[in-house]
RNA sequence: GCCGGUGUAGCUCAGUGGUAGAGCACUCGAUUCGUAAUCGAGCGGUCGUGAGUUCAAAUCUCAUCACCGGCUCCA
């Protein structure tokens, strides 16, 4: 595994050198750019996480050809060690030269910057204009020293806050490279118009560079859809349509372990299952206010017998209508309702994403509903289980978001700081640091979401866990109290896996397809060294089977080194090689993918070393 | 949905207007083999789909679908 250098993005505290190495490289992109191909218009370029990018509008998009270009002339800029100085300027006097630049983008800014903020400008190179100033006062100039400097060879500005370096030689130009072009709207607003983005990665030193482009493989080695389809766990085929997935056998049967696991692991929490269908009358969905408001990600509605259905594309009001089939005392409080439940959402063709993002899939749904004063303590139960069900299947750092009343919202001041405070009492009771998300909840309950780490420093976002006051309302849900008034009760929505999908493609990336024994799809390959052996391998796979494993015979015929070959390339944790040897000792030759060969091992002596890594989840 | 790219055998990929190819996989035969590839033969493609240009299209044009990199949105 290589060391993560994403750990810690740059920012201007922690990085404050590689933040202005990566800004003056997005100058440097621009400058080349408006050197090669002067009709292209400048709008914004900043840092990222690995690098910089900067946006640009003209008619023909960039070409992989026109990169190369680009970057060649960057390594002349940089070679060049131009002199970047900064400027404080008129607002009215930049505007007349923008204006005779004709940049509109930059206009733009220059409109929105506050009246009261002071406006700069980077210059860079313009070293005949800039020289003696330069001598003056280095790289800082003051306004009203230049006025009207047209940009030339080696001579270029750009509207901009800083900071930056103090030469383009301080960027090493062999730890920089271009990516990637791609479309990227203006303020990236879908009815403003697109421009040419284009992508770059700088870092102080080569060596650092490598790194991330070592980083980059990695996670390209371990992408889930090279993965799923090498591995024969899913495909999503274009006969089918995007974004539906087809689970194969082999991925099947980590899903059932998976779903297994997950049923056990509910009931033990004091969760009851329940199916829903998976359409209904879309006047449920009128009622819970999805058709209102989510209509956008739904499919289509059909027609039956005059009536109009609804494909669901959530589980939440079948959930709520199982609460309405009877009346509920305060006594039955909290009901914690659990189900693997499908749903259908329409996603525009371009967002589609291997299993991350898809039109039909599985959420690990549950709904509590309960009293006011139990909302601590319930979040509390699921922020627990959370954890349980996580870090056995490896994830045991989290990033954990609280998000807060949104300007439009349902509910009472006194509910929303009721559930607020539960979410952060339970928080604290947990003992989880977590980031506020001010005014980031939904319209209708605060809530918390957890973002997990995965073995290379990614972050994926899962589990979520969302108080709701209006679902409740909507469907008028009440419970008798002691009083024998009727209540409203409050919802708790909450999902862990977030979508079964999703979570198999993190889970696949994450061990790189190199799966722990318990989740494995093929746990044993029995090898027979020669045919004379293959029924009694038969036989011992028989065995194992029995015994719940999921064991297979290699059947090829083939040289045991080839077998042995086929094997380690699909990544199965234990082989047994079944020769004259073992036929005669009774025993099993055992090598395993992580720790090599274990030796001769019979085959209760195999079975107690696996039943002993799987009850730990660990890889064998 | 938008911008750009890609689409040839099950998989990975050659093939730039003139008879569709390779390796792996698969099937068959020979080999009966001891810890990451035994040898040989065979099967396999209306070149994503549909129009068009041309004597002739995998190759050029247009449309469409899917995928890839992003944007926007999101479990």
């Amino acid at each position: 595994m290589v060391s993560s250098v994403l750990q810690s993005p740059p920012n201007p505290t922690s990085a404050e050198m590689l933040l202005r190495l990566r800004h003056t490289c997005a100058h440097v992109l621009a400058m080349a750019v408006q050197t090669l191909l002067p009709e292209t218009k400048v709008t914004i370029g900043p840092w990222t996480d690995t690098g910089f990018y900067y946006d640009f509008d003209r008619q023909t998009p960039f070409t992989p050809d026109d990169l190369t270009q680009i970057e060649t002339e960057m390594r002349r800029i940089i070679n060049a060690n131009l002199p970047i100085i900064q400027e404080v300027v008129d607002r009215e006097q930049i505007r007349a030269e923008i204006e005779q630049l004709g940049e509109p983008y930059k206009l733009e800014i220059l409109n929105s910057i506050p009246a009261d903020e002071p406006i700069t400008r980077y210059f860079i190179g313009c070293a005949d204009t800039l020289q003696g100033v330069v001598e003056a006062s280095l790289f800082h100039i003051a306004a009203d020293t230049l006025t009207q400097k047209p940009m030339g060879k080696d001579c270029w500005w750009d509207l901009c806050a800083g900071p930056h370096l103090n030469y383009t030689g301080e960027i090493n130009p062999d730890a920089f490279a271009l990516e990637s072009v791609a479309g990227a709207y203006w303020r990236g607003d879908e009815t403003k118009p697109q421009l040419q983005r284009i992508y770059g990665t700088v870092w102080e030193t080569p060596e650092q560079l490598q790194a991330y482009l070592t980083q980059k493989e990695e996670a390209k080695r371990r992408d889930h859809r090279k993965l799923g389809q090498e591995l024969d766990l899913f495909s999503i085929q274009e006969d089918a349509g995007g974004g539906l997935v087809f689970w194969h056998p082999k991925g099947a049967r980590m899903r059932l372990v998976i779903e297994d696991y997950w049923r056990k692991a509910h009931l033990d929490a004091g969760y009851e299952l329940l199916y829903t269908p998976h359409i209904a009358n879309l006047d449920l969905w009128k009622t819970s206010g999805h058709f209102e408001f989510y209509r956008e990600n739904m499919f289509d509605q059909m027609e039956i017998e005059t009536q109009q259905y609804q494909l669901k594309p959530m589980n939440c009001p079948f959930h709520v209508l199982t609460y309405q089939s009877h009346l509920h005392s305060y006594r039955e409080l909290p009901i914690r309702w659990a189900e693997l439940g499908t749903v259908y959402r329409y996603e525009r063709s371009g967002v589609l994403h291997g299993l991350m993002r898809v039109r039909g899939f599985t959420q690990d749904d549950a709904h509590i509903f309960c009293l006011p004063e139990q909302v601590a303590d319930e979040i509390w139960g699921v922020l627990n289980l959370t954890e349980q069900i996580l870090s056995d299947f490896g994830f045991t750092e989290y990033e954990v978001y609280l998000s807060t009343r949104p300007g439009k919202s349902v509910g009472t001041d006194a509910i929303w700081e009721l559930a607020t405070d539960a979410l952060v009492q339970a928080l604290d009771a947990k003992g989880w640091n977590y980031v506020t998300d001010e005014g980031g909840g939904a319209f209708y309950g605060p809530k918390i979401d957890i973002k997990i780490k995965d073995a290379i420093g990614r972050l994926w976002q899962c589990s979520t866990i969302q108080v709701d006051f209006n679902l409740p309302e909507r469907f008028d849900m009440d419970y008798v109290a002691a009083d024998g008034s009727r209540q409203r009760p409050i919802m708790i929505h909450r999902a862990i896996f977030g979508s079964l999908e999703r979570f198999f493609g993190i889970l696949i990336e994450n061990y790189a397809g190199d799966f722990p024994l318990w989740l494995a799809p093929v746990q044993v390959r029995l090898l027979p060294v020669s045919d004379e052996q293959r029924d009694h391998a038969t036989a011992i796979a028989l065995q194992l089977k029995q015994f719940g494993y999921r064991v297979e015979v290699d059947h090829s015929g083939e040289r045991l080194g080839k077998q042995i070959r086929t094997a380690e390339l699909e990544k199965i944790p234990v082989v047994a090689v079944v020769g004259k040897r073992e036929v005669v000792n009774q025993t099993l030759s055992v090598r395993t993918r992580q720790s090599g060969e274990l030796g001769s091992l019979t085959l209760l002596e195999l079975q107690e070393k696996m039943q002993q890594v799987i009850m730990s989840r660990h890889p064998i």
